[in-house]
DNA sequence: TATTGCAATAAAAACGTTTACATTATTCAA
DNA sequence: TTGAATAATGTAAACGTTTTTATTGCAATA
């Protein structure tokens, strides 16, 4: 089981014995305590060089259990989601400049490994968390909440409980695509939405039922089908959109996932893009003009969100007692040719 | 600096003062160690739940430094790049299944963060590594090989040492796209390669001079760029070739994101593709069919690399001794209509 | 001179596990 | 009835840090 180990990693106390002082001093240079003589100092630096001691974390972090270990914990609901991939970025940099380092969870929307891993998460005395819970009473997350880890929420916030949250303006950005669509003519603009219990999801078909009514079409309950955010979920609402003896000429995808199964099914059927039917998405990704054809889309500023929730992560963690905030964020609707 | 922590996580002793036994009855009974009485393990087990007890990771890493922890490091060079997410679900699916935890780290093409990371994922302990190093003569990696901690190389490989190593036939599967575009009768076929450092590059590259040479097409230098794996390499260095006063009829590229970058630049200028100008790309995407027009690309099985690396390394991790092995996946050809 | 204060350092405990070793109780053969 | 073997459990050390407390030496003060 055990791997041979040739290389031995080099402790503290083989510092302090070839530098000839107590393991107490070494760990005062190493964090540069005040009070100790500059000559030692010197003396104990050099050791530290030549015998290229790395102090080992897990021994730190154990030592130091309730103070900071620069460690974030992220729990990602899905990394094959390019949103996603773009917040973990824009939280990965602030951590980087911060010297925070990382411990990425994606759990794939599935709750099972979400408490898998949140435990994981916990069990590794991570500083603090950023998560996007699978949904608004995740009991997992509020009851991390309510111990008083440091946490933010991102994309999705928890009932009843106070906590730091990022989001954008998800009703008023399904309503600039809707609305749009309207403008353009569109008459039966259809709705997939993303699960239904995420309160984004809920956002955007407010946002799409209030942009119908304001350009006065009725709302048809057969043109709003739920999924998920996987790209099956697009494929297949999108069909049965299609099937409609009275079809949609127009899809508000969800998210991204949705938006490029719904593509795939109306290049399977060869259908043509706007004239058969159009399609908007929210979420926009860097390569959406090099679709078929380039995509409208309602844009998330993701990177600026995963910049956003670490920034707060790191000022909680600072300073614990700072009271909450909730950012929303503006989304920006890129229009290209899709509709 | 510290948060207040309402939470107190209960230990192995307080375990084992409430069920009245020692802290190593307890601990033995956590690892279905043999020679304990069937009653005082219920009764433990009775106590572990009531109090919620879950072990500590940290503490239980620290002493057992050099026994299995069942933690594994991935080092992945671009998170931003749909190939390795894919390539890490692999990963995580054999991790999970196997129980062990991962720590992913995206070092993001940058060296600094790559040698940062490693020494990270060394100070803490993991059990194995599966990394990517930027270039064959990674001297960081290379000298993790020789501590003798198990690891498994994906996607490239390194020089002068023996490690487990997962790759694709880079060089047939360049080939095969190649090939193909001058079956098609394009005559000026461009190839924009990745960092040229990387084996795969090269491989990739001889498959693309072998193909011209077999269809009788001579090798014009001033039809081969080099990029790296970004997306902005793609979109300029198709611009160079498309501004050639004999520029490209079709252009091989050497990975994702530089396909994504050339189609931006392809659409940008209204060109058409195929007629104007075809494109076969290394690196399958699932979308790829939602692309303008859907994309014709040799497909690497992400996943699989994934996996069976994750795979090895478990191997290794239980057996250090069994000789290495290097694996090499086939490619496939996914014709669609971009050439 | 005796005391105090300070700077520099050392000693030792603690974090939460696992495990080698020690101890006790029980069973069974001689 | 002894003794040995075995099963069940306990004790204590160890992993590599940090930090509280204690110690030392020395300079300054009364």
């Amino acid at each position: 089981m055990a791997y041979e180990n040739d290389y031995k990693a080099v402790s503290l106390y083989e510092v302090a014995d070839k530098a000839g002082v107590s393991s107490a001093t070494v760990s005062r240079v190493i964090n540069n305590s005040p009070n100790v003589n500059p000559e030692t100092r010197l003396r104990v630096q050099q050791v530290i060089k030549e015998l290229r001691y790395t102090p080992n974390r897990v021994a730190k972090r154990l030592r130091n259990r309730n103070a900071s270990n620069n460690l974030l914990g992220v729990l990602i609901p899905d990394i094959q989601n390019p949103f996603y991939v773009e917040v973990l970025r824009g939280i990965e940099d602030v951590a980087y400049e911060n010297k925070y380092a990382l411990i990425v969870c994606n759990f794939s929307q599935d709750e099972k490994k979400e408490k898998l891993y949140l435990d994981i998460l916990l069990s590794e005395s991570v500083d603090g968390l950023i998560a996007a819970p699978t949904h608004e009473n995740d009991q997992k997350v509020i009851n991390i909440v309510k111990s008083g880890l440091p946490i933010v929420c991102v994309d999705r916030g928890l009932t009843g409980v106070d906590v730091d949250l990022v989001v954008v303006e998800n009703r008023n950005g399904a309503y600039s695509a809707v609305d749009f669509l309207a403008k353009q003519g569109y008459k039966r603009i259809a709705y997939i939405s993303g699960l239904p219990q995420l309160p984004s999801s809920r956002q955007r078909e407010s946002g799409y039922k209030d942009a119908l009514a304001d350009n006065g079409l009725v709302f048809d309950g057969s043109l709003v089908k739920y999924g998920d955010s996987r790209h099956e979920s697009g494929v297949k609402l999108s069909e049965e959109l299609l099937n409609l003896e009275n079809p949609a000429d127009a899809i508000f995808t969800g998210n991204n996932l949705i938006t490029l199964g719904a593509l795939e099914t109306i290049h399977k059927r060869g259908l043509r893009i706007p004239d058969d039917v159009a399609i908007i998405g929210f979420d926009d990704m860097y390569w959406s003009i090099s679709l078929n054809p380039p995509l409208t889309a309602v844009r998330q500023p993701a990177y600026e969100i995963g910049k956003r929730s670490a920034e707060l992560l790191i000022q909680r963690i600072t300073d614990p007692a700072r009271p909450t905030v909730s950012m929303t964020l503006k989304t920006e609707l890129m229009i290209r040719n899709s509709c």
